[in-house]
DNA sequence: CCCGGAAAACCTGTATGACAGGTTTGTATC
DNA sequence: GATACAAACCTGTCATACAGGTTTTCCGGG
């Protein structure tokens, strides 16, 4: 059926391709925005001439990178900015030994360096609030482990967020999951509970900074705070 | 047909993502390395006990993602790390107005101002010659814009090349597509030939840095790139 | 024994039709 | 005008079919 003269007859990158490209260029030329819809499948078909297989596969494949949203009986629309395609990549990487951990530490320190000091220069009151608190529960919760790591994350996540630069959270969200599969390998080396509590320290000190509004201070002791975690994960034997 | 009794019946997120999960999940239990032969969609099918179309919707997202390589024929392998997924999302919160231009060069300034300090200190000679030859070619073709974007983006991605960190060269290059729709209005800011070269000259002073192997000074030199390009987008009104 | 080539087996790309739910819309009744 | 019900629409999943492309197998000739 379909006489494919419609679109110009592309070379052959695939149907796919073409109708990923069809949907991303609509959301374009539309200047749609989170949450707007966009065409039904069928309405899809029609219009690149192509059976709603093809449709289908090119909306989900989207969906897999959070660009759209998708949900049953309703049609997809504009997804806010998501970290999920981010983060499969970075994993991707990590999992087939592409990248290695300590490599993933470099770029975290290159960026939380800045984005402490952006938080430091434009964090909100409540932000700066967040951001300790975080701290604060880390230390209240130091026997456990896995508890103080989901603070930690939460804490770097709350510093890019106050840095009001998403690009950044996105990153820094983006590799939040290669540290969950590390942090607690860090935490082992520091054996002894005044080790673990220097740790927590380090994270105070960085919310104190920000607080304070001072960026430099706040960079160096995020630097600090790298520095002693890539030798924590050396110590281990981590690549 | 599907008793779905198979993985125990999860909540609801989907058979598709359930698929998804187990292709990843069977890179990293493998221990697949890139190259690497995937199930083929009928073994898939029969393992999860659900329809092709399931399998194919997760194959294609992942194929989508650059995380696995589709063709026809052939089975999917594991693909090399691939910035494609990461293009997609930047350029998603560009179009959606989630994210701005100038917010993207905040990111990358933050970034190259460490990979050129990398490369400056881990470059082989090849790759400096690399770097200085497309700064080189800016010069000899400063009359065609074009070409000169072309060049200034290798340029960068040669220098997150020689940082010897992927990480760093798979976020530079995402950026690369942003770059290349907001840079003609950089370099129309710069009306005469004279300020068009100095901005070349700073290419060229980067790339004697590297040389040179002196970080500090690559670095410096890539902040005052970077600051000019920002001032440059600024005056020609980008938000 | 090796080599070349053709056939078979396998695999992905795409199309079609069907049906089970979920969502939205419109309508008719109260 | 409000409410409840039905119709229309939409996505999720399945089954089947067939056109190419790729790999494997196997057989015949040297």
């Amino acid at each position: 059926m379909q006489d494919s003269r419609d679109t110009g007859d592309e070379p052959s990158p695939g149907l796919v391709s073409t109708a990923i490209q069809a949907i991303t260029q609509h959301i374009r030329a539309e200047g749609l925005a989170p949450g707007d819809l966009l065409p039904s499948e069928a309405a899809m078909t029609r219009q690149l001439n192509v059976s709603r297989t093809v449709v289908r596969e090119a909306f989900r494949s989207l969906s897999a990178m959070r660009l759209i949203d998708m949900s049953a009986g309703r049609r997809a629309t504009v997804a806010k900015l998501d970290t999920g395609a981010m983060s499969m990549v970075i994993e991707h990487g990590i999992t087939t030994q592409q990248i290695s951990v300590q490599q993933v530490y470099d770029v975290r320190r290159t960026i939380e360096m800045r984005t402490v000091a952006l938080a430091a220069l434009r964090r909100t009151d409540a932000e700066a609030a967040a951001i300790a608190s975080f701290a604060r529960l880390m230390r209240e919760n130091f026997k456990h482990p896995e508890i103080v790591m989901e603070h930690d994350i939460a804490f770097h996540e709350a510093i890019a967020g106050a840095s009001h630069n998403p690009v950044f959270s996105l990153i820094v969200t983006a590799f939040s999951g290669v540290t969950r599969r590390t942090w607690v390998i860090g935490w082992r080396t520091r054996s002894t509970d005044e080790d673990q509590l220097k740790m927590i320290k380090g994270h105070e000190d960085i919310a104190e900074a920000i607080l304070k509004g001072d960026p430099r201070l706040a960079a160096e002791h995020m630097a600090q705070h790298f520095d002693k975690s890539v030798k924590a994960l050396l110590d281990a034997g981590i690549a």
